[in-house]
DNA sequence: AAAAAGTAGTTGCTATAACAACCATTTTTA
DNA sequence: TAAAAATGGTTGTTATAGCAACTACTTTTT
């Protein structure tokens, strides 16, 4: 960390030596920390309270949102990779949470729903879910939830076409 | 969504209806996805060019700020689990990037270092390392790196804050 | 209308994450 | 100073992520 001595402070340099990497700076190191941290926060709640996994808790959150969804629909919407999908949807059908039907029109496509009393824990977890978001969130002003909001969103834009051009 | 019309537009309400949760707009997911898609864009980096993990790598690049580290220590700063780090160190051991030692003081404590071949590969890195952040950060003007740099420093130290609550 | 290409979803396999149990050593405490 | 607790690190086990190969079906091409 270099530093210099300027009108009685010093003024401390944020970039590093280009020579050495400073991991707690570097950002998406960061971000990674910070997400999986918070991830797990997600996790633990939601296994402990409904026994469900993050990737389960997701898809019937989409279908909370989008009833009668198909697989693929529902991976579009939450980048979970459809072989995972595939087996969440499974012990989710298990446990009697969501409910399949496949379509007349294209036999392969599937139709996912809420059960009852799929809608039951989805009606419990959503305002914790909230709840805790709030939490979470206490360490920014309104302002600051909206402009953090707007930089990540507009990062994943970035990080989706840098994709593009790679595959 | 609810929306009004108000003198000739639709003001569309950002926050949602209390009991549908939507998923792209849930902050923890947001983060969770741009984090994800971020971390394998590195992934793959590593991975293609070095056959390094990403643990691999934060590994070495805690070794190259900090020589003669503990396994203990880098755990604290990566927030790696002992367990995943014991198993990342023998690879890098086996592949010679790094050496250890252990302490006389303390026969547990081990003692780790980049060898000339892992500073080698760490000098490689690290540069590249700051060039595919840099290229990630296109997306903001100079002012929006600032906020987010500064926003995403206040959430890792909430987070990590939340932690020690939890425990 | 048959062949080729594409799509929706499943299954198999490998690597890694996460947790707990464990060993060896050191520190605490009674 | 012996027993108990704590610490640094390893190993075993289970769950999940991610990729590729596959089946079944649909669409496109020729």
């Amino acid at each position: 960390m270099s530093s210099y001595f300027l009108t009685g402070i010093y003024i401390t340099m944020t970039k590093n030596k280009d020579n050495i990497l400073t991991l707690e700076n570097f950002f998406p190191y960061q971000l990674s920390v910070s997400s999986n941290k918070i991830s797990s926060f997600f996790t633990d709640i939601y296994q402990d309270k409904f026994a469900l996994s993050i990737t389960q808790w997701r898809i019937m959150a989409v279908l909370g949102e989008f009833p009668e969804s198909s697989a693929d629909e529902v991976s579009n919407k939450t980048q979970i990779e459809k072989s995972i999908l595939s087996r969440a949807i499974n012990k989710l059908l298990q446990r009697k949470l969501i409910q399949r039907t496949f379509s007349a029109e294209d036999k392969r496509r599937s139709i996912l729903s809420l059960t009852n009393t799929g809608h039951e824990v989805y009606d419990e977890i959503v305002p914790l879910s909230y709840q805790y978001e709030q939490t979470l969130l206490t360490c920014f002003s309104e302002r600051e939830k909206q402009q953090f909001h707007s930089l990540l969103e507009r990062l994943y834009q970035h990080t989706e076409a840098l994709d593009d051009k790679s595959v």
